[in-house]
DNA sequence: TTGTAGGCGTTATCAC
DNA sequence: GTGATAACGCCTACAA
């Protein structure tokens, strides 16, 4: 009679309980718990009852160990280059909230956390099952392990932009289309010499962002610029330093595109510092939103994204990846919607300074 | 023969199959799993090699299981009014690292979240057995929650002030301390109407903030001054108004304190486009550090948290309480310190606008 | 409609 | 040093 309990804080109450305490067995307890049917109304009460009585809470992760359903994903973040805080609360908000529809529950975990890299983290999590699969939101672009992950059949989704080609999962946005787009609208206001502030050539989003404005520049008729296209990374210091460089080398040039939103306003206060005014003497469009852009004097015309829906949508394709019979042969790729927000600090492009 | 497998999704490698494999008992892997004494060189070579060739890995979900230890923690963020992105990114480095160096997991939750009430949510983690603890971030002043759970005995800490007075362990800062020390600076450049800019009178960190403000102005041997106290609530925009509504209502106002960061931009860009200069005719201070703020022309002196020790202790309290022998009597405390930045946005008081 | 048996993968205990 | 056994709390399968 030798007994293996590890260690019993007090007593916990179980099912066994509930058992003893009616006079039933431990199955018809479970069975009026989870809600069966073929239960007489009269052993229904008496279960709740003493379900109450002795405040009679199920093991949850018993429950999830037995039917090897964890009902648990990990939610990898790079928490180190979390900027933009708009972004990823509305992010954080539509994961939790499908999460919460589904009955899942969230592990968080940083890919730049300098203890452990994340393609180990996420390999003990997923391999040891204490997670059933993962999402990881916007990973840096020298980031591989993403691809790792997938090559090794654990069910991943992607948030944002991956250095992985179209070899994994991923719900974002279309970074190309959306700068493309922007470009195009500046060039049908007249401007024909349009800087951009860029951040870093290594980071995917940045280059997706910067081969839309390529892009956009070609389908407006107007020529490459290479002698444009600045590089500020992601800092609002550098973007201000930057623009007024930028404009005193380039008197000609009469709009800039930022490709994230510190940048944006960074360059917007150094213009404005110079004495230049938006948009009667140039205009200003940024990639990315945010209440600060949006009360900017003047405000600031931006490419808006919905990441409540990125977020929901990721975790929902992960569910679905999760509980659907067979894995996706072929990578699936969602990409949601934004929204160009015209504000005034777009005009038509003003010849006064370009000709000098 | 009948089998109560559920649902095995193709096979898993577990502890029997490397037992059976190395003709050992599953014991004995174990033991060399889990670098028991008493394993022979041999042995635990055999095992390790075996452990490679079927790609084995412990089911961690069935350890904690057994063991009764999840090693799992919720950690409750209000995402709704996660503004300030340096705080919580940082807090959350902090707990994650602590997490980590103790082998713990975080479970995410919001607070926030409308299809649940986090009194429920918390206590059903709890009860259910799948969190050990729980880690409530800045919950809202109104939020009793943690009281609640509290006399329930669920191992819980707050960062943050909170509406439970004492009752609940906690890691923070001072509030009213750094609110005083900041009106006694200025106090001692000669300011003696200051205006202050607060958020939402329910709020318990604004209330903790404001009560320092007057107690500073008491230390000061100034007058109460319940016409300069004026509500922004946390907005930017409202600040921009508020702030030159103040100084027109009231000429001899020399210095603004602003509760939090947010309304410090704010406040600053509204007296700057009434032509004002800071800190020639008014000093600003701000209740929190940022970017934004350090780098604002002028810089803006600050009292800068550290939340990624906040973050740290408060983890580090809840493992201690988890894994020390008997609970607290008394609710644990603990106030991290802050840093006054002193920045030029402070200056002596000028009197040429005081005295029109 | 309810009960019995068995096992999920692990480890604590005790015996050898 | 190693092995047999039991147990953690729950649920599926089958029998009654």
């Amino acid at each position: 009679m030798k007994k293996a309990t590890p260690r019993k804080p007090a007593h916990t109450v179980t099912t066994k309980d509930i058992a003893d305490r009616t006079g039933l067995s431990k199955m018809t307890v479970s069975r009026v718990l989870n809600n069966h049917q073929y239960v007489s109304e009269e052993t229904r009460r008496k279960v709740m009852a003493a379900v109450r009585e002795l405040g009679f809470t199920p093991n949850t992760l018993a429950k999830r160990f037995f039917t090897g359903k964890t009902r648990l994903l990990g939610v990898v973040i790079p928490l180190e280059y979390m900027f933009s805080s708009y972004y990823f609360k509305e992010l954080f908000q539509g994961v939790l909230e499908c999460a919460e529809e589904h009955g899942y529950d969230m592990l968080l975990n940083d890919s730049t956390s300098k203890r452990m890299p994340p393609l180990e983290k996420c390999r003990g999590l997923v391999k040891g099952k204490l997670v059933e699969g993962l999402l990881l939101a916007a990973p840096m672009t020298y980031d591989d392990y993403p691809l790792v992950l997938t090559k090794e059949a654990v069910p991943l989704v992607v948030t944002g932009e991956t250095a992985c080609g179209e070899k994994v999962n991923r719900v974002g946005i279309s970074n190309r289309e959306c700068a493309r787009d922007a470009v195009l609208r500046l060039a049908k206001l007249g401007h024909r010499r349009i800087g951009v502030l860029t951040f870093d050539e290594k980071h995917q989003e940045s280059q997706e962002r910067l081969a839309g404005y390529k892009e956009g520049l070609e389908a407006a008729g107007l020529p490459a610029a290479a002698d444009l296209i600045v590089p500020a990374h992601y800092s609002r210091r550098e973007a201000f330093a930057e623009a007024q460089r930028l404009l005193k080398a380039h008197p000609d040039v009469t709009a800039i595109f930022a490709l994230n939103e510190g940048m944006a306003v960074g360059a917007a206060d150094g213009l404005c510092s110079m004495g230049l005014n938006i948009p009667g003497d140039i205009s200003l469009v940024s990639f990315d939103d945010s209440a600060e852009i949006e009360n900017y004097d003047p405000p600031i015309s931006a490419i808006r994204q919905f990441p409540h829906k990125i977020g929901h949508s990721a975790c929902k394709m992960l569910i679905g990846i999760l509980e659907g019979e067979a894995r996706p042969r072929k990578p699936l790729s969602l990409m949601i919607d934004t929204q160009f927000m015209e504000r005034s600090s777009m005009a038509l492009a003003s010849t006064k300074r370009g000709r000098r």
